[in-house]
DNA sequence: CAGCATCCTAGCTGATACTG
DNA sequence: CAGTATCAGCTAGGATGCTG
């Protein structure tokens, strides 16, 4: 393979690991998905959970997981108006990626702060 | 626990996945350390594997891989310098956890793009 | 209650040019 | 070669106010 195979690979829309940072790396994705793990929700109950997210941002970022089959919609024709948030088969696997990402997380971000906080004491390093 | 103990558990940056995420959610760092994978590397040639990294870019990313302990980064006192990287167990072990990645979205993927297809060629949905 | 419209800011990102 | 400095654009994200 050519190198501008391996350029193909890494780089553009096609890296796979890309693709799924692209989905999950903005700021409530997670957040949202993983508070969803616990069932059925409305939109209030989830902006409580969570805490911290305008009414727009949740919004947003269920629309985002609802496009891309991670999580379902449901609206009640009811005064005053109810709808129902819901993981997909799709977004409960997504649950256990996210899983991954947090049991890695817990294991290593000690060693990452610890490495920062000696970067940053070092007078010699580069500093930003 | 009450509802403000939630709200810092999952919010702020004590969430781990958020930790993992800010770190390797830009646009570049899963692509440095993955090209970083394949052994040690001079800042032209990890440049030159990736293609379409400006200099800027790919040294501000070094900088906080290495600041992080996830490379390493050796200085020649030569003419003309010479300056190599290398993942550190740390990073290697990163390494891991994007393939992780890589391969649920290889998986799943596929699906994601299928219910975002299905759902912008729907109609009735809020559409974008 | 759910969520849309609008305005606005901050930060990531990139293009370019220059230095040790 | 490796890295820095500067300028500029884009867009995620947030604040606010209004509607069905």
């Amino acid at each position: 393979m050519d190198s501008e195979q391996v350029q193909a690979d890494l780089f553009d829309a096609k890296c796979p690991s890309r693709q799924v940072l692209d989905r999950i790396g903005d700021r409530w994705s997670v957040l949202v998905v993983s508070t969803l793990a616990e069932g059925t929700l409305r939109h209030g109950e989830i902006a409580g959970r969570i805490g911290g997210i305008t009414p727009k941002m949740l919004t947003q970022t269920l629309r985002g997981l609802e496009r891309d089959g991670l999580a379902r919609r449901t609206v009640y024709a009811e005064v005053p108006p109810r709808v129902e948030y819901a993981l997909t088969d799709l977004g409960r696997d997504l649950v256990g990626l996210v899983r991954q990402l947090t049991r890695w997380a817990e294991v290593h971000i000690p060693d990452v702060e610890a490495a920062r906080a000696d970067y940053d004491a070092r007078p010699t390093a580069s500093r930003k």
